[in-house]
DNA sequence: TTTTATAAACGTCATCTTTACGTTTGTTTT
DNA sequence: AAAACAAACGTAAAGATGACGTTTATAAAA
């Protein structure tokens, strides 16, 4: 940009994690904090994001920001839209959260999302106040940062039906029926069980183990798993025009 | 980025466009070029992009570059991907496009993409040296333009296969077999003439004008237009699940 | 021990879609 | 008038989907 702005480009991070339990896809943000010289400001949420070190790629940034929050790495993730409007940051609203050396800066964000289940983070172990929100239930964010989760919501829908990223939100072992109940989860729709059943069945690379849900108080549902080795073997690009 | 290297903020945009008549999916690109005090040194073709300017949004610096290349407004626009690696300039061959400031700059670009069709952009009216090859046959490019282009192809087969972007690269009034002849291009496959016909006319999208080829050797063909406004009235998310 | 409640799992039929071909039609050129 | 040929139409089998009914296995209650 040829202009008198100090820029800025980093990366924020849309976390999503599901839990089987409840039945709920959630996006960990943070307290908005600022100390100033006074006291100690805290309001709203936000994403977690920081900027891209000298040395480092934008999914390394993207890495990185993960790995701080939530101490885990080798979660899938995926980089889906830049944002750089020049007002994104100047909502009435934010204007106190803005250090005064960065009202004459312009910020770029580039947006990964990641998927992960809630239950593989520990809350505990990390200094923000990280909070866990059902994606369809978020509190007030600050910046323009609902904006970017409902992209990331919207990019994730789409994904979900032609690619099996459904299963990162899963656990390694999982029934037809916590399938069925992500997909209700992510797209809002109810699916006829039935059918969905046999269509998931019938996937060579969705395989049943000699293992059943035990601990439940109904008939315990077979489990399978997700074999990544038979989908990428299998797979070919089938090229089905669906407009 | 909290570093002392200087940042560099720009859109690169990679422009498809469709020749009807040769059956070609083309990408606009434009010599390398680079004044110093002695020589003008032209090698290699790069796309187009420039730094997005203070007021813009990335979205407006896109369309300020196409329309600075070809004079065309309102075109299908899509921003697909940001690059942003330490070394994406620096490969050696790349070293002396690099003027001297910007050996300490770090350099991120927001990738756009174009869909139009080459009979629209007039090539004379521009200063670039602009020049269409055919996306299976690119010429050497600079920097890691290549692999943008690379990836805004794929962009472009994944979302020609869910949504009717196709339209975009061809005039208003298209054959049948001009639509199976763009598909056949973009993905590099062989459809049947008679199931994909039979498919497309069902479309109730895809409206027969009163109207046929003129001048063709053969039987004329008859004309469709694609109708927005019944796609976008008749919409509804089909969540067909094809993983 | 038997019964009951309930989620899991299986089954069926009609309809729509896709695949793989063969056939006819309409226009221009010979 | 005939030939050439792309455009356009047709058909049957296989596969996928949608809608819905039935059976089964388990834990908890009686």
């Amino acid at each position: 940009m040829k202009n008198e702005k100090i820029l800025n480009v980093s990366v924020d991070c849309v976390v999503f994690g599901y839990d089987v339990a409840t039945k709920s896809l959630n996006v960990l943000v943070i307290k908005r904090f600022l100390e100033s010289e006074k006291e100690v400001l805290v309001d709203d949420y936000v994403l977690t994001g920081y900027h891209v070190y000298q040395h480092e790629t934008l999914d390394d940034t993207a890495t990185r920001v993960l790995k701080e929050l939530t101490g885990l790495t080798n979660q899938y993730k995926k980089q889906f839209k830049a944002f750089g409007n020049p007002d994104r940051l100047t909502n009435e609203k934010d204007l106190i959260w803005i250090k005064n050396e960065e009202f004459n800066t312009r910020t770029f964000t580039i947006a990964y999302y990641f998927l992960l289940k809630t239950d593989d983070v520990d809350l505990n172990k990390n200094e923000h106040q990280a909070k866990w929100f059902p994606v369809n239930n978020l509190p007030e964010l600050g910046f323009d940062h609902k904006k970017i989760i409902t992209e990331a919501y919207e990019d994730l829908k789409t994904k979900c039906l032609s690619e099996p990223i459904i299963f990162k939100l899963l656990p390694d072992k999982f029934t037809i029926n916590d399938v069925q109940d992500l997909y209700e989860s992510i797209l809002g729709i109810k699916i006829d069980n039935r059918n969905f059943r046999r269509k998931l069945i019938n996937k060579k690379y969705i395989i049943a183990l000699d293992e059943k849900q035990v601990g439940v108080s109904k008939k315990p549902a077979q489990l399978y798993i997700f074999s990544k080795d038979v989908y990428d073997k299998m797979f070919q690009k089938n090229y089905l025009i669906n407009i």
